[in-house]
DNA sequence: GCCCAGGGAATCG
DNA sequence: CGATTCCATGGG
């Protein structure tokens, strides 16, 4: 991995397994925008980020390395060995070439919070209409600052109400994006409790928000707290199960990063359902 | 009009 | 326990 400083933009070479574009659209993060071929721009870390793909690597723009290294290091996750990690899964077919498809998926650090709220609202719902919710959310109680609206404070969503969140047209999930404001602003739910306790702990923690279950739940584990182990079931890996594996699958035979398995698996299905499009 | 979307709660039997 | 139904909203 290689960093160059360019005026005020930063340059990445030299590095492997690690496809922005790629991570940003296999269905893990969701404040994103394809801007063009070679331009996305990405909200994270408390400011907006546009990434360019270029010869041999990756342009970050206006940012120096000192802020890249602190910040969008850790969040992109680039300080793992990715590689490794695809070698320790059990070889079988749909695996191998799920991981030979999406070898540029990086498991996004995403903020515990927006993680919660974000699959809180993906349920029963489509990718482009989670992105648009998410979005108005920010916007009406999100801080602006240069244009980015932050995601909004636990306390700053309960005290709008569901009546508050009526503009968002979240439909049903306003009851549950509230349930969880209160829970996490009052105390009830941890966070900083649930990033430490353990999996089976955290996962029965997060449950104990109404809309939150096991497909939810994990998937906050897997992209918001770490547990790379959390193996979240939802329609398309159910099909994944089905079609593959016979209907019988043990997640905890992919190891401790078996959800980064799911990951590569979940892209790789849904993109062959696209060909068929 | 129909169906589906990175599900979960409530309510059955 | 497992199976069904309902939940808002928007796009195809």
């Amino acid at each position: 991995m290689f960093l160059t400083q360019q005026d005020n933009n930063l340059i990445l070479t030299e590095v492997t397994n690690f496809d922005p574009f790629v991570s940003l659209e296999c269905g893990q993060c969701f404040r994103f925008e394809r801007l063009g071929e070679e331009k996305y721009s990405l909200v994270a870390c408390g400011r907006r980020l546009f990434i360019n793909k270029i010869e041999n690597g990756w342009m970050f723009e206006n940012t120096a390395k000192e802020e890249f290294c602190q910040k969008f290091l850790p969040y992109f996750d680039l300080e793992r060995d990715y590689g490794a990690i695809i070698k320790g899964f059990p070889a079988d077919e749909f695996i191998l070439r799920s991981t030979e498809y999406g070898k540029g998926i990086r498991i996004f650090r995403q903020d515990p919070w927006e993680t919660i709220v974000s699959f809180i609202i993906s349920q029963n719902n489509n990718i482009p209409r989670i992105k648009k919710i998410i979005e108005a959310l920010c916007q009406l109680l999100g801080e602006e600052n240069e244009g980015v609206y932050s995601f909004p404070t636990a306390e700053r969503i309960a005290k709008a109400g569901k009546e508050g969140l009526a503009s968002i047209k979240c439909g049903f999930r306003d009851k549950y994006i509230i349930d969880a404001a209160e829970k996490v602003a009052l105390g009830e739910i941890n966070l900083e409790y649930i990033s430490k306790c353990g999996y089976e702990t955290a996962l029965a923690e997060l449950k104990k928000i109404k809309g939150i279950g096991d497909k939810v739940a994990n998937c906050v584990l897997l992209f918001g707290f770490g547990y790379y182990n959390a193996f979240p079931i939802d329609v398309w890996m159910k099909r994944i199960i089905d079609k593959y594996y016979g209907g019988d699958f043990d997640p905890t035979a992919y190891g401790e990063y078996a959800g980064m398995a799911q990951q590569y698996m979940f892209f790789y299905e849904r993109s062959l359902s696209e060909e068929n499009n």
